[in-house]
DNA sequence: CTTGACTCTACCCTTACGTCATAGCCTACC
DNA sequence: GGTAGGCTATGACGTAAGGGTAGAGTCAAG
């Protein structure tokens, strides 16, 4: 009949004796006897009760519900298995939008420079091709999408570029219109894909199909971080920039991705 | 120029007021101004400054880090979301591997009478076959294995079968004698192969192949459940049984999986 | 002026221990 | 027998991100 101090309950099962020691007080594991002093003392049966809680521990069950499964003969060790399985499943998920969020926050942190590409697109940026505009702009972003966007809104077309504009204008005034509904409305997630349309018209051949749901939730992020919206002044709308921000997220999330 | 108590601002953005109070506290969203009475009032950049807060805490980034990424300019965003995306596929793959545990377990708990079935048939099940044993294991775990497990061993052959299970005592001697190496060492790993191969030969076609290295690192965990081992007395060897747990379940998972 | 709704600060609680601080215990060596 | 060095025990505080609550002050309406 061996026994273990902590000592060597620790180096045997690898946890530390401040472990052991939590397990005792709140009685997941108690030592098989106590010395006058205090000290402690395991058994065969101990080590095998903590490697069994170490097991479950991996599988990130709480102390709590360790206990209940060891302890509890009623307990279900099946079906709490299978819960606790859905519940890691749900974690694994979540990880999966957090990776696809952070690529695309990614994606727009490096591409930054075409989101400003497309804001001052949208201030009128026709009007200065050819000129000082061209050669700063094109050292920024490369010489090819600088081109390619350039030959696009030639194609457009002055006429085709302003009737664009108003277009844009007027989906914008709506959606502003409607700003307290949910983003994940129909009514809003309609709008907005009328506004991812116009979008793309704007983009032309510039922007590859496979990173336009990035970009465009990229663009989203962008109403918030937007000085004009920032600014505290009375013409200010963060609300809207946020809500603008959650609908361009959950459209590209659900329509485009 | 808006005012926004702190009820307004948690129903427009979602947290709780005691939560707008922390984060006031450990200096991440400091309130516009505050009344004498100590209400405080936030503004349009602190609703915005909240979103952005709420963006990365979506992205499971600590208050500490979003602090951070938010006041300190020098703070490489791009980098640090790099990092994280890491630290997230890390937790991922973690999370896959409790899946495919717990997958093993569930297994294993529902067919515990096949690892019965497997320790009677260390124990010497060729004996008995043909007598009461034969009715009462039936009822337990079908026909369909049962038969085709003693198929199996009809084949082998009393002689085959006497050796097979020399050969097992004989791999698990040596494991034993090594039970104070690593687990993932090659050579436990070694020793581990062979003595997966063993087995193999006593499921002969009872155990359909994907299931293979579930009932292995199942068979595993039996150890550690065991009466045998579990007997507070001078010959349980717990050690030995967490270590051979151990052992099977890294290689089921490195190996076979 | 009172009521009811709202807000403030401050403190304790949660998980699963890590990290001291302080004190008692045990054994070996002199 | 005394003491040094190593081991152990208890207790308290700290961690992250707030939840919950008490007790007290504040505000606007009737």
């Amino acid at each position: 009949m061996k026994n273990y101090g902590v000592k060597d309950v620790a180096k045997l099962s690898g946890v530390s004796i401040r472990t052991l020691h939590h397990y005792d007080k709140i009685d997941l594991l108690k030592p098989f006897n106590r010395t006058e002093a205090g000290y402690r003392y395991y058994g065969a049966k101990e080590l095998l009760r903590l490697q069994q809680i170490l097991f479950y521990k991996e599988l990130d069950f709480s102390l709590k519900e360790i206990r209940q499964l060891l302890d509890e003969p009623s307990f279900d060790r099946l079906t709490s298995l299978e819960h606790h399985k859905l519940a890691l499943k749900a974690r694994k998920k979540r990880i999966d939008q957090l990776l696809s969020t952070i690529d695309n926050t990614i994606y727009h942190l490096k591409k930054n420079t075409i989101m400003k590409n497309y804001k001052d697109l949208y201030k009128g940026l026709a009007k200065e091709m050819g000129t000082t505009y061209r050669k700063e702009a094109m050292t920024k972003w490369g010489k090819n999408t600088i081109e390619q966007s350039e030959k696009d809104l030639l194609k457009l077309g002055k006429a085709g570029f302003e009737s664009l504009k108003v277009e844009l204008a007027t989906i914008t005034e709506e959606l502003f219109s409607i700003r307290n509904e949910s983003p994940e409305s129909k009514k809003v997630q309609g709008l907005i894909a009328q506004h991812y349309q116009i979008i793309r018209q704007f983009w032309g051949t510039s922007v590859q199909k496979d990173k336009q749901a990035s970009i465009y939730a990229g663009l989203g992020q962008l109403y918030v971080s937007d000085d004009r919206y920032m600014a505290r002044d009375g013409e200010a709308q963060p609300e809207f920039a946020t809500f603008m921000q959650k609908s361009m997220q959950y459209f590209s999330n659900t329509q485009i991705g």
